[in-house]
DNA sequence: TGTCGGTCATGACATCTGTCATGGCAATTT
DNA sequence: AAATTGCCATGACAGATGTCATGACCGACA
């Protein structure tokens, strides 16, 4: 009990990082209205995460996975090995299995995508602050059904890049590979989602968190 | 000014229409600290959106425009078919020219982009329940630039069914067309389009608001 | 030590894709 | 009435793509 209550001090300390301004405050008026919750810093991307958490002697971070410059999951790995007594709470759009399998090995506390009602924020915000642990419920069933990534480092490479339409050529190139290769890679994909061609690989991987 | 004074009687009266609930439930926060406003209902698809500023007596609407069952734009035109007093103020997660258009078209009288400072949220509520315009700046410089979509019907059909790597043949089936016309206006949306192949074109196609 | 998985590479093959020329049909515009 | 535009279709061609067999290198693991 000696760990939760010396942060018991004032009002939970939160960090806000969402890249959309707008989300953004509107959050922070949500949470702002808890008495026990202050938001101390929000940021629209990833890099400055550790600094902010650091100066603001944040306890709470609550991170989207979608944000420019850098990953919310990245983000949540640098805090917590930098910065180990502040929890993270993940946030995110869309329900994709992987993430929330990319989320707990982050480091995350908690999941939550951004359907949930919103009563429901402050009370997961409080539970993980006490060390305690937040799955979405929608997410936790679907997530032991599937297993874990069966893509390689390099198969994802290609792959992602494969996704906007750019032509073997091209990925080659930007890999310093040979197109041969490239098409092996993305022909190995394919396979393992069992679609028919890199751009149906390339969406069924997407969904699923893959890349 | 008969027709603004007869409802200077109370506080602005707003729906929301938002797909996600924390976002909403967030937005709702934020616009509930302001004095002048107040969020009367909310809903998290386009389908009773009618019904519910009807039954508010709804001064603006907050309307997303990615809703599932409907889309922001068509409870839009219908909110302004039914009830020409409410006012529309759309808001979107994506930047896409077409869409600011497209809203326009459906008799919006506002157009934010989510990544507007929240501070200006509360002003562009105030300003189109007077009568006014609010355009996103981002937006308004780009939508001029840019003309009317150049794809015909049938490109964009064809070409929102190339997007998920759906092949000529299961494209062709599911317009009851020949293989080789769905080859053809592929062809065309990527001379359109300028790009090399398809997929490069679909995604130009979506950034632009084109299908 | 041997085996296995991931990476990289080549060559060959069948298929898919993008382009072009050409033509017919309907609706609209001039 | 003639021209234009969108739509549908066919056939032919070059190039891109997906598959497969094969081989090499490396690190991990039993």
């Amino acid at each position: 009990m000696s760990g939760a209550e010396a942060r018991d001090a004032g009002p939970i300390r939160v960090l806000l990082a969402d890249d959309q301004a707008l989300v953004r405050g509107a959050l922070a008026a949500l949470l702002n209205l808890e008495p026990d919750i202050e938001v101390v810093a929000q940021t629209g991307d990833g890099t400055n995460v550790v600094a902010l958490a650091e100066e603001h002697r944040v306890d709470v971070a609550l991170l989207d996975i979608q944000m420019p410059l850098m990953d919310g999951l990245v983000a949540a790995g640098q805090l917590r090995s930098r910065l180990p007594e502040c929890k993270v709470l993940m946030v995110t759009t869309f329900d994709r299995p992987g993430y929330l399998r990319a989320a707990f090995e982050a480091g995350a506390s908690g999941f939550l995508v951004k359907d949930t009602p919103s009563s429901e924020l402050a009370a997961a915000v409080r539970r993980v602050h006490v060390g305690g642990r937040v799955v979405d419920p929608s997410l936790a069933a679907q997530s032991l059904m599937h297993g874990a990534n069966p893509l390689t480092e390099r198969e994802r490479e290609v792959l992602s890049r494969a996704q906007s339409g750019a032509p073997v050529a091209q990925i080659a190139a930007s890999l310093h590979l040979s197109a041969g290769t490239v098409r092996n890679h993305l022909s190995s994909a394919i396979g393992k989602t069992g679609e028919a061609n890199r751009i149906a690989a390339a969406h069924l991987a997407r969904e699923q968190g893959w890349i």
